[in-house]
DNA sequence: GTCTATAACGAGATAGAC
DNA sequence: GTCTATCTCGTTATAGAC
């Protein structure tokens, strides 16, 4: 009965608690360092515990390579799907869905799937596949608001709402990574605003032609 | 004299023939699977030689990647002379700029220095400031450009020129990064040309304001 | 300039005690 | 669930013969 009452306390939980621990140290070493420039050795050390542990947890690399990024990409999706349901224009949703890159970026990381994007190649076939899914659903979600925003009549651009929502994944993912060797956050700010910028207030009237 | 008329008939090379193809190989591994992401034996394994052998062209992975670096900086440079120097609009040049990047992606590879930016916190020192050293020439190169453009007004954009060419950059970059994964360069072209179309033909007169 | 051989270390992974 | 101990392999790098 004793036993019981700590287990009705804690909230059930898809993972344990050092699934979850190894998971934060893991997906901190991914996003600074790579998924080839990380061991199991160096999350062992974070966390104090054997590299055996680890494996109790997580067989594999590759399975714990996977878990990553499904956790992340379900994290982001819950923030996509909050930012939807706010009552503001597309304008101000496209800026609430950078404030979400500026916020990994802040802790000198990048995003997890853009890293792996890099290593892409060298990856194990199920974990390329969650690249791929991630960037697809973040095309999809900007899509939407893309569209709200030319019913809306606060966004305006050229082309197909789908071209343009891969335009600002890519252009934000590359801001990221350039911004992040430079450690300099400003740069990328400036250079998602201008991204952004190019949907909405596009350009001055000619400047020389006047 | 027989033996000097080899010598007489082959061009003065600063690097010998053997070091050229190391640094060819290395390249494309780079480009393809990172820095951490391969290894001396994949180089051998390529060149049909021992990894004792290029050991003694390039002492240390360090110096070799060195070398990438300025090997690959040099050639850009010597590309984006050539376009600026040609009789056309900046339009035109900002154009043949992003052909670089799709010729890149055409042989499955991502910027070498693209690559090296997500591996950034992994590098050594010289390899770092290398990285940047590119990036900071390609926005100078493209500032001008961009400034040019503004002369001739057959650009037009908000912001400084350095920021648009900040934004190129990255967005160039990172159109790289995604659509690589992908295995699609199509989806490279519509969002570099995207990406350059914000700079002339910024977006349709509001196509709901009507 | 290329080879064989090997050092020295770190990687991912497993067996089995506790 | 975590530990010690170990295996196997790959990594960068060096020594020294040819």
């Amino acid at each position: 009965m004793r036993e019981n009452a700590r287990v009705a306390v804690t909230k059930p939980q898809t993972e344990s608690d050092t699934a979850t621990r190894i998971l934060d140290a893991a997906e901190r070493l991914v996003q600074v360092r790579g998924f080839n420039g990380f061991s199991y050795a160096d999350v062992a050390a974070e966390m104090g515990v054997t590299k055996a542990s680890l494996h109790y947890h997580f067989a594999s690399k590759a399975e714990l390579g996977e878990a990553l990024i499904t956790r992340y990409a379900a994290r982001f999706a819950e923030s996509l799907a909050k930012i939807a349901t706010r009552p503001s224009d597309a304008r101000a949703k496209l800026d609430a869905y950078a404030k979400l890159y500026t916020d990994v970026l802040r802790n000198d990381r990048m995003c997890l799937c853009g890293m792996l994007a890099a290593e892409y190649p060298t990856l194990p076939k199920r974990m390329q596949d969650a690249v791929l899914e991630f960037f697809d659903d973040n095309e999809q979600w900007l899509q939407g608001i893309l569209e709200q925003g030319q019913r809306e009549g606060t966004l305006r651009f050229g082309g197909s709402p789908a071209e343009a929502a891969r335009m600002i994944v890519s252009g934000l993912e590359g801001a990221m990574l350039v911004a992040r060797s430079y450690g300099d956050v400003a740069r990328f700010r400036t250079a998602a605003t201008r991204l952004m910028t190019s949907l909405t207030d596009p350009a001055p009237k000619a400047a020389s032609a006047g």
